[in-house]
DNA sequence: AATCACTGGT
DNA sequence: ACCAGTGATT
């Protein structure tokens, strides 16, 4: 048997909005850690890890380990279903469960909306995610900040580079009708610790990457005030919104595009 | 060489919002004036005529005179990736620039963007901007009014008549649905200038304007609080809206139409 | 009043 | 997946 519930439906609604667009299906696999996403984008070019940590739930129980295989757009329908406030809860069954329950109960306890969806087996394809990578450089900034900076740029051209330098951080991007370029300095000084920007930096680090799946990645912004940005030479760049405090996180990761700089 | 430093990215903002759904493509000569946009409207029927004076920079260099054709889709573009409190600088080379450099500071210097906007050359069509005219009547009122009463004016049809005589101003309108007829007096006592309404009048006035045009015109409204139009019979109408006090103004010139009462 | 963020619709 | 309209916020 596997039961839990979370009070703010919305934060699993959100997640959906994160992951929707760029992935079709996958398996939420549930044990006693909590409730883990992993899957690549259809074109297989980028990933995304999604973990809901036990601890973030109000009740959590997990008898036996189990994949919940979903269609992440029916998922995505049923959970904008749930009222403003609502709670939701989700069941399975621990052997062979063909489908999972959505409990839906609004704060007031005076409306319980359930929705059983029809679950599928999905080949746990072998993810590469990286672990343990130490970085060159990394970012940290307000996640509306990172989103508003993709989507300015994105009207320029497709693809960016990130250059991180004792400068700061710039992003650049050329199109047919410029070029653009811009630059961001640390301020840990801000009034909200949420408005600050921290850049950390081991070596100078460059890479280019495609906006298309950054511009994927900014819909996971309603999750967190801030996001963190990692990146080394050669190895896929990671973005991470961590959601609440211990809850957990949404990170992507997206490797380089190999650029002719590389080929000299 | 050319540079020049706006306190208030918003204003040029504005101008691009006030010009980019008429026009095109324009050059923007560079002089030690100021920068001045004068562009006819696709359809050759309307003109537009910008100038924002070497004064109204916080820093205005211009060692030649020179003209930045751009694309104003493109500008405006650019434009809409500065901060809501950015500063912003203009530079281009003197001879034959193939870009021209727009840089927003935002307003704690933390967050530099540059864009390199491709230039384009572009034939400098000799427009006819009337100049030294004397109008035989003159509407000045807040540029929030006019742009309601051409856009209220706009639901019922597609020209508008303008008639000034000793009872005040009205705007007559006719369509399918029926006719529609506006009337506003002189108040030089409002509270507030900017609430003002001062009509002067020669003589009496009465012409008939495409009302699709002066639509158009009403884009410039969030750059002024007020509005000056100017008429006389047989030429065409001006719609001024002043930027600040000395930096500059935006002016559209409309002719009227020939209307039946003209052959009688 | 203007800008931004969000929601819902195409 | 994008856009536009609406609502909240400064």
């Amino acid at each position: 048997m596997f039961e839990a519930r979370m009070a703010q439906a919305t934060v699993l609604k959100r997640v959906l909005e994160a992951v929707k667009d760029m992935v079709n299906e996958g398996n939420f696999d549930c044990s006693e850690e909590g409730i883990c996403l992993q899957a690549m984008d259809v074109a297989h070019v980028s990933l995304v890890n999604v973990l809901l940590r036990g601890q973030g739930f109000e009740m959590f129980r997990c008898d036996r380990n189990l994949a919940l295989g979903i269609q992440l757009a029916n998922l995505s329908k049923v959970l904008n279903c749930a009222g403003k406030d609502d709670a939701v809860t989700i069941k399975a069954e621990d052997e062979g469960a063909d489908t999972a329950e959505f409990m839906f109960e609004s704060a007031k306890g005076d409306r319980i909306t359930t929705f059983e969806l029809t679950l599928m087996d999905i080949d746990s394809e072998h993810l590469g995610v990286p672990e343990d990578t130490t970085y060159t450089a990394v970012i940290k900034m307000p996640s509306n900040e990172f989103r508003r900076i993709i989507s300015d740029l994105s009207t320029i051209g497709d693809t960016v580079t990130i250059e991180v330098s004792k400068d700061g951080a710039s992003f650049q991007v050329a199109g047919d009708i410029g070029k653009g370029n811009l630059c961001i300095q640390s301020n840990t000084s801000a009034d909200k610790p949420s408005d600050r920007v921290e850049i950390t930096m081991e070596e100078p680090t460059k890479q280019t990457y495609a906006m298309r799946y950054l511009t994927f990645f900014t819909k996971a912004a309603p999750l967190s005030d801030t996001v963190t940005i990692s990146l080394s030479p050669d190895v896929p760049l990671v973005v991470e919104f961590n959601i609440g405090e211990e809850v957990g996180f949404v990170k992507y990761y997206l490797a380089p595009k190999i650029t002719e700089g590389d080929l000299e």
